[in-house]
DNA sequence: ACTTGTGAACAAATTCACAGCC
DNA sequence: GGCTGTGAATTTGTTCACAAGT
């Protein structure tokens, strides 16, 4: 079963709301009910799922705990990920500390830091290696997905371990793409993209209220830009 | 001009590209050049850039520092917006240190939260306040959007005292979707889509190469799934 | 030769409309 | 009545093909 890109991105959302609705007790779940605390039409829902291959009961809806468990098998792609992370600053810290990416299919093993005063750290329960056992670690680990948290300068050379390190996949939070062989799949965090949509959004918002374009003129002031 | 949300998701790409260009001192940037590395299609760089609004030169291409002040005008959408950050834990820290917000519009004035230890510390060259005086802050500076950055227990109530404080925009990190008024904005950072797009991509490319399916079984071992 | 610029053709994603079920 | 399920229609986004400029 073919399922878009766009559908992928829409899973999380779905997993989160089935397992809220699990917490609270429901038994069963329906498209309208998702897409209601989503802003999505009932059918896009259903059309996602359906894509996912699981199936519901007319009239009652798709059974939650079922539901929750199809599409955190969907987002592992049939098996927990072996992830490790470079870059142990603030944001690799949090990323570490985050205990829920099993949800997501990502199995974080470990830290790696050039910074000799961040190895040794535990950080969320995951230690923090020097960089140069990456390689020996994600073989013996059989790692495959490596998560990218260092600073743009820091980025090439970073991937470049990791691809001598055999990891097949970067999740890349730095702000440069690297350049990778083909077989190599760099998944970019566009926080950029986000941000401009908000910015997007806010300003038509404005705009369909009558207010002038440009949030910060909507309270009659400019501030000038700086390159 | 209208411009799509795929389109203006481009467009902090194409702004990295050009900057980096600049850099190195290139005065003139083809969409060619652009679109080859980001594997798009030089037509599709050509149709965004339409669509903001600024032209090139026919057999030069664009002037790159005309289209970097653009790209950065585009992102504002006609101004620097004044923001606050709530929740200055570890990843609160990381977007506060982060310095080059302003090249996507975005003016980070200052940090929040709760934690009477983290209350008087500066980060990034920002201040962090108690999070009672938000809505005072916010007001006094005009202050419009609102960086989400709590945890998920917290997310509902920093987003009902960012309302009050006369927010309009959230840029939300958190994993919950708080409920907001019509007129205010939620833009949910979808770290979890990146993810399952990561994923996918890697299946993908290890079926075409006629491995089996899920990652970590593209080496023989498979890890159960745990709820 | 190589670029921008653009209307037309195409592909992808979403929505509509309705059938089937409990 | 309200849900799932699905083919068809529509909308949106991307690519093609080619005109025009330097």
């Amino acid at each position: 079963m073919p399922i878009s890109d766009p559908a992928v991105s829409r899973l999380p959302l779905y997993r989160a709301i089935a397992a809220e609705a699990l917490g609270r007790g429901e038994a069963f779940i329906s498209c309208t009910t998702i897409a209601e605390q989503l802003n999505l039409r009932p059918v896009l829902v259903r059309k996602d799922l359906e894509s996912t291959g699981i199936s519901g009961q007319p009239r009652r809806g798709f059974r939650t705990s079922e539901l929750l468990r199809s599409l955190e098998e969907s987002l592992a792609w049939g098996g927990l990920n072996k992830a490790c992370l470079i870059g142990a600053g603030r944001l690799g810290s949090a990323l570490l500390e985050y205990p829920h990416f099993s949800r997501f299919g990502l199995n974080l093993l470990a830290g790696f830091d050039i910074d000799r005063s961040k190895v040794g750290l535990t950080i969320g329960g995951k230690p923090v290696y020097p960089l140069e056992r990456l390689a020996s670690f994600a073989r013996q680990e059989g790692v495959l997905i490596a998560v990218l948290t260092v600073p743009a300068e820091a980025a090439q050379r970073a991937a470049d371990l990791a691809v001598q390190a055999g990891i097949r996949g970067l999740w890349n939070f730095s702000e440069v793409q690297p350049v990778v062989p083909s077989e190599v799949i760099v998944q970019r965090v566009e926080l950029a993209a986000s941000l401009a949509l908000l910015s997007k959004r806010m300003t038509e918002a404005f705009r369909s209220q009558g207010a002038a374009p440009g949030l910060s003129k909507a309270l009659g002031e400019h501030i000038p830009f700086n390159a």
